[in-house]
DNA sequence: TTGACATATGCTCATATGGACATATATTCT
DNA sequence: AGAATATATGTCCATATGAGCATATGTCAA
Protein backbone atom coordinates (compact mmCIF):
# COMPACT_ATOMS: atom_id res chain seq x y z
CA UNK A 1 0.00 0.00 0.00
CA UNK A 2 1.07 3.46 -0.44
CA UNK A 3 0.50 6.69 1.57
CA UNK A 4 -3.13 6.87 2.39
CA UNK A 5 -4.94 9.50 0.27
CA UNK A 6 -4.92 13.17 1.28
CA UNK A 7 -8.75 12.74 1.11
CA UNK A 8 -8.53 9.99 3.72
CA UNK A 9 -9.19 12.63 6.39
CA UNK A 10 -8.05 16.24 7.81
CA UNK A 11 -4.75 14.98 8.84
CA UNK A 12 -3.60 14.01 5.60
CA UNK A 13 -5.70 16.75 3.60
CA UNK A 14 -3.54 19.60 6.40
CA UNK A 15 0.04 17.66 5.85
CA UNK A 16 0.39 19.84 2.84
CA UNK A 17 1.30 23.29 3.19
CA UNK A 18 -0.74 25.29 0.51
CA UNK A 19 -3.88 23.76 1.97
CA UNK A 20 -3.26 24.96 5.36
CA UNK A 21 -2.34 28.77 3.49
CA UNK A 22 -5.64 28.34 1.51
CA UNK A 23 -7.75 27.65 5.21
CA UNK A 24 -5.73 30.52 6.61
CA UNK A 25 -6.87 32.73 3.92
CA UNK A 26 -10.48 31.37 3.77
CA UNK A 27 -10.43 31.64 7.99
CA UNK A 28 -10.42 35.40 7.33
CA UNK A 29 -14.34 35.49 4.77
CA UNK A 30 -15.29 33.32 1.71
CA UNK A 31 -13.20 33.98 -1.51
CA UNK A 32 -13.24 33.29 -4.94
CA UNK A 33 -10.84 30.72 -6.43
CA UNK A 34 -8.97 33.83 -8.23
CA UNK A 35 -8.37 35.51 -5.18
CA UNK A 36 -6.73 32.62 -3.68
CA UNK A 37 -4.74 32.56 -7.00
CA UNK A 38 -3.22 36.23 -6.51
CA UNK A 39 -2.92 35.62 -2.84
CA UNK A 40 -1.12 32.24 -3.02
CA UNK A 41 1.11 32.66 -6.24
CA UNK A 42 -0.38 29.47 -6.85
CA UNK A 43 -1.62 28.44 -10.66
CA UNK A 44 -4.86 28.27 -10.86
CA UNK A 45 -5.66 24.64 -11.59
CA UNK A 46 -3.28 23.92 -8.83
CA UNK A 47 -5.09 25.84 -6.23
CA UNK A 48 -8.86 23.76 -7.69
CA UNK A 49 -7.28 20.59 -7.03
CA UNK A 50 -6.50 22.05 -3.37
CA UNK A 51 -9.82 22.77 -2.88
CA UNK A 52 -11.62 19.80 -4.13
CA UNK A 53 -9.38 17.76 -1.65
CA UNK A 54 -10.27 20.11 1.49
CA UNK A 55 -13.94 20.03 0.07
CA UNK A 56 -13.84 16.53 -0.21
CA UNK A 57 -12.88 16.13 3.70
CA UNK A 58 -15.15 18.66 4.59
CA UNK A 59 -12.97 21.86 5.37
CA UNK A 60 -14.65 23.90 3.18
CA UNK A 61 -18.03 24.77 1.02
CA UNK A 62 -18.54 26.05 -1.71
CA UNK A 63 -21.20 28.86 -3.22
CA UNK A 64 -22.02 29.65 -6.57
CA UNK A 65 -22.09 33.63 -7.56
CA UNK A 66 -22.10 33.98 -11.21
CA UNK A 67 -19.16 32.81 -12.72
CA UNK A 68 -17.18 32.66 -9.52
CA UNK A 69 -17.64 29.95 -6.62
CA UNK A 70 -17.31 31.63 -3.20
CA UNK A 71 -15.53 28.93 -1.26
CA UNK A 72 -15.53 28.94 2.79
CA UNK A 73 -14.13 27.78 5.81
CA UNK A 74 -15.51 24.94 7.57
CA UNK A 75 -13.38 23.95 10.56
CA UNK A 76 -15.10 21.26 12.41
CA UNK A 77 -12.93 18.52 10.49
CA UNK A 78 -9.93 20.28 11.96
CA UNK A 79 -11.27 19.23 15.38
CA UNK A 80 -10.33 15.31 15.89
CA UNK A 81 -6.69 16.98 14.90
CA UNK A 82 -7.19 19.66 17.75
CA UNK A 83 -8.28 17.10 20.31
CA UNK A 84 -5.39 14.58 19.23
CA UNK A 85 -3.16 17.07 19.27
CA UNK A 86 -4.49 18.63 22.69
CA UNK A 87 -3.82 15.52 24.48
CA UNK A 88 -0.02 16.15 24.06
CA UNK A 89 0.12 19.57 25.13
CA UNK A 90 1.85 18.49 28.93
CA UNK A 91 4.29 16.88 26.91
CA UNK A 92 5.63 20.38 26.03
CA UNK A 93 4.44 22.39 28.46
CA UNK A 94 7.29 21.79 30.57
CA UNK A 95 6.47 20.64 34.29
CA UNK A 96 5.29 17.64 33.10
CA UNK A 97 8.42 16.51 32.18
CA UNK A 98 8.02 13.15 34.25
CA UNK A 99 8.76 13.24 38.07
CA UNK A 100 8.91 17.08 37.69
CA UNK A 101 5.38 16.73 37.86
CA UNK A 102 4.86 16.11 41.15
CA UNK A 103 7.68 18.74 42.25
CA UNK A 104 5.77 21.48 40.50
CA UNK A 105 2.28 20.87 41.97
CA UNK A 106 4.12 21.33 45.39
CA UNK A 107 5.86 24.59 44.02
CA UNK A 108 2.27 25.79 42.74
CA UNK A 109 0.74 25.46 46.28
CA UNK A 110 3.33 27.77 47.99
CA UNK A 111 2.44 29.99 45.38
CA UNK A 112 -1.71 30.06 45.64
CA UNK A 113 -1.83 29.73 41.60
CA UNK A 114 -4.81 26.78 41.86
CA UNK A 115 -5.26 26.21 38.34
CA UNK A 116 -6.85 22.61 37.81
CA UNK A 117 -9.55 23.75 35.71
CA UNK A 118 -9.57 23.44 31.54
CA UNK B 1 6.84 16.72 -7.17
CA UNK B 2 5.24 14.34 -5.70
CA UNK B 3 3.81 14.66 -1.69
CA UNK B 4 6.28 16.04 0.86
CA UNK B 5 8.21 13.48 2.49
CA UNK B 6 6.63 12.44 5.97
CA UNK B 7 10.04 13.71 7.37
CA UNK B 8 9.19 16.94 6.91
CA UNK B 9 7.44 18.07 9.57
CA UNK B 10 5.05 16.73 12.27
CA UNK B 11 2.08 17.67 10.04
CA UNK B 12 3.17 15.20 7.26
CA UNK B 13 4.73 12.28 9.89
CA UNK B 14 1.41 12.60 11.98
CA UNK B 15 -0.92 12.02 9.02
CA UNK B 16 -0.14 8.35 9.27
CA UNK B 17 -2.63 6.78 11.80
CA UNK B 18 0.04 4.08 12.45
CA UNK B 19 2.50 6.44 13.71
CA UNK B 20 -0.25 8.54 15.87
CA UNK B 21 -0.65 5.33 17.64
CA UNK B 22 2.84 4.85 18.26
CA UNK B 23 2.91 7.68 19.83
CA UNK B 24 -0.36 6.94 21.55
CA UNK B 25 1.56 4.54 23.25
CA UNK B 26 4.51 6.27 24.05
CA UNK B 27 2.77 8.59 25.95
CA UNK B 28 2.23 6.57 28.81
CA UNK B 29 5.83 6.04 28.94
CA UNK B 30 9.31 4.51 27.56
CA UNK B 31 8.99 1.35 25.26
CA UNK B 32 11.34 -1.17 23.28
CA UNK B 33 10.46 -1.88 20.10
CA UNK B 34 8.36 -5.17 20.49
CA UNK B 35 6.20 -3.98 22.92
CA UNK B 36 5.14 -1.44 20.18
CA UNK B 37 5.20 -4.85 17.85
CA UNK B 38 2.97 -6.65 19.90
CA UNK B 39 0.64 -3.86 21.26
CA UNK B 40 0.08 -2.45 17.13
CA UNK B 41 0.03 -5.93 15.40
CA UNK B 42 2.39 -4.25 12.95
CA UNK B 43 5.41 -6.41 11.37
CA UNK B 44 8.46 -4.91 13.13
CA UNK B 45 10.04 -3.79 9.96
CA UNK B 46 7.05 -1.46 9.96
CA UNK B 47 7.21 -0.22 13.37
CA UNK B 48 10.99 0.12 13.39
CA UNK B 49 10.80 2.45 9.82
CA UNK B 50 7.85 4.23 11.25
CA UNK B 51 10.06 5.05 14.24
CA UNK B 52 12.61 6.45 12.35
CA UNK B 53 10.15 9.17 10.89
CA UNK B 54 9.40 9.95 14.29
CA UNK B 55 12.45 10.19 14.62
CA UNK B 56 13.84 12.42 12.34
CA UNK B 57 10.56 14.65 12.61
CA UNK B 58 12.21 14.64 16.67
CA UNK B 59 9.22 13.21 18.43
CA UNK B 60 10.62 10.30 19.81
CA UNK B 61 13.82 10.14 21.69
CA UNK B 62 15.89 6.81 22.08
CA UNK B 63 17.59 5.04 24.52
CA UNK B 64 20.20 1.87 24.37
CA UNK B 65 19.18 -0.59 26.89
CA UNK B 66 21.57 -4.05 26.27
CA UNK B 67 19.84 -5.40 22.86
CA UNK B 68 16.92 -3.27 23.52
CA UNK B 69 16.18 0.13 22.06
CA UNK B 70 14.15 1.98 24.82
CA UNK B 71 11.77 4.66 22.53
CA UNK B 72 10.12 7.58 23.99
CA UNK B 73 8.20 10.46 23.20
CA UNK B 74 8.55 13.88 22.45
CA UNK B 75 6.13 16.22 22.34
CA UNK B 76 7.39 19.75 21.66
CA UNK B 77 7.39 19.28 17.44
CA UNK B 78 3.44 18.85 17.94
CA UNK B 79 3.15 22.46 19.38
CA UNK B 80 2.88 23.75 15.64
CA UNK B 81 0.36 21.93 15.10
CA UNK B 82 -1.43 22.84 18.29
CA UNK B 83 -0.94 26.07 17.82
CA UNK B 84 -2.06 26.14 13.86
CA UNK B 85 -5.26 24.40 14.28
CA UNK B 86 -5.90 25.97 17.74
CA UNK B 87 -6.70 29.21 15.80
CA UNK B 88 -9.56 27.57 14.32
CA UNK B 89 -10.75 26.49 17.47
CA UNK B 90 -13.47 29.06 17.31
CA UNK B 91 -14.75 27.76 14.05
CA UNK B 92 -16.28 24.34 15.46
CA UNK B 93 -16.96 26.24 18.50
CA UNK B 94 -20.28 27.42 16.86
CA UNK B 95 -21.40 31.07 18.10
CA UNK B 96 -18.68 32.51 15.61
CA UNK B 97 -20.46 31.17 12.63
CA UNK B 98 -20.10 34.61 10.45
CA UNK B 99 -22.80 37.23 11.68
CA UNK B 100 -24.05 34.87 14.40
CA UNK B 101 -21.09 36.02 16.12
CA UNK B 102 -22.91 39.62 16.55
CA UNK B 103 -26.05 37.88 17.66
CA UNK B 104 -24.66 35.88 20.30
CA UNK B 105 -22.93 38.71 21.61
CA UNK B 106 -25.87 40.48 22.20
CA UNK B 107 -27.58 37.14 24.21
CA UNK B 108 -25.06 36.80 26.03
CA UNK B 109 -24.90 41.05 26.98
CA UNK B 110 -29.08 39.47 27.93
CA UNK B 111 -27.41 36.46 30.18
CA UNK B 112 -25.29 39.01 31.78
CA UNK B 113 -22.12 36.52 30.77
CA UNK B 114 -19.66 39.07 30.66
CA UNK B 115 -16.65 36.54 28.86
CA UNK B 116 -14.42 38.76 26.97
CA UNK B 117 -10.78 37.90 28.86
CA UNK B 118 -9.69 34.78 27.71
C1' DT C 1 -23.31 33.96 -31.67
C1' DT C 2 -18.81 35.15 -30.47
C1' DG C 3 -15.69 36.10 -27.05
C1' DA C 4 -13.82 37.06 -22.56
C1' DC C 5 -13.71 35.52 -17.95
C1' DA C 6 -13.79 31.95 -13.97
C1' DT C 7 -13.14 27.45 -12.63
C1' DA C 8 -12.70 22.42 -13.04
C1' DT C 9 -10.60 18.26 -15.26
C1' DG C 10 -7.50 15.45 -17.78
C1' DC C 11 -2.86 13.98 -18.73
C1' DT C 12 2.16 13.16 -18.01
C1' DC C 13 6.04 12.77 -15.03
C1' DA C 14 9.27 12.31 -11.02
C1' DT C 15 9.00 10.94 -6.57
C1' DA C 16 8.07 8.90 -2.00
C1' DT C 17 5.16 5.99 0.19
C1' DG C 18 3.88 1.70 3.27
C1' DG C 19 3.58 -3.19 3.31
C1' DA C 20 5.93 -7.79 2.63
C1' DC C 21 9.88 -10.29 2.96
C1' DA C 22 14.83 -11.12 3.42
C1' DT C 23 18.88 -9.96 5.63
C1' DA C 24 22.35 -7.23 8.22
C1' DT C 25 23.95 -5.62 12.78
C1' DA C 26 24.34 -5.80 17.66
C1' DT C 27 23.89 -7.96 22.16
C1' DT C 28 23.32 -11.53 25.55
C1' DC C 29 23.49 -16.43 26.85
C1' DT C 30 25.45 -21.08 26.94
C1' DA D 1 32.36 -19.62 19.11
C1' DG D 2 27.61 -20.40 18.12
C1' DA D 3 22.81 -19.61 18.89
C1' DA D 4 19.01 -16.85 20.17
C1' DT D 5 17.11 -12.32 20.75
C1' DA D 6 16.19 -7.35 19.42
C1' DT D 7 16.27 -4.01 16.05
C1' DA D 8 17.53 -1.75 11.70
C1' DT D 9 18.07 -1.78 6.60
C1' DG D 10 17.45 -2.99 1.91
C1' DT D 11 14.62 -4.40 -2.10
C1' DC D 12 10.36 -4.85 -4.74
C1' DC D 13 5.82 -3.28 -5.79
C1' DA D 14 1.27 -0.83 -6.27
C1' DT D 15 -0.30 3.49 -5.55
C1' DA D 16 -1.17 8.45 -5.06
C1' DT D 17 0.97 12.58 -5.13
C1' DG D 18 1.71 17.73 -6.71
C1' DA D 19 3.38 20.46 -10.37
C1' DG D 20 2.93 21.87 -15.31
C1' DC D 21 0.28 22.40 -19.17
C1' DA D 22 -3.75 21.80 -22.18
C1' DT D 23 -8.47 21.77 -22.43
C1' DA D 24 -13.36 21.29 -21.11
C1' DT D 25 -17.35 23.45 -18.82
C1' DG D 26 -20.03 27.23 -17.44
C1' DT D 27 -21.32 32.22 -17.19
C1' DC D 28 -21.72 36.90 -18.47
C1' DA D 29 -21.19 40.76 -22.04
C1' DA D 30 -21.48 42.81 -26.75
Amino acid sequence: MARAATTTDAFNAVAEPRRRQILDVLAEGERPVNDLVEMLGLAQPQVSKHLRVLREVGLVDVREDGRKRLYRLNGLPLKPIHDWVKSYEESWNERFDGLDDVLDELNMEENGDGDDGE
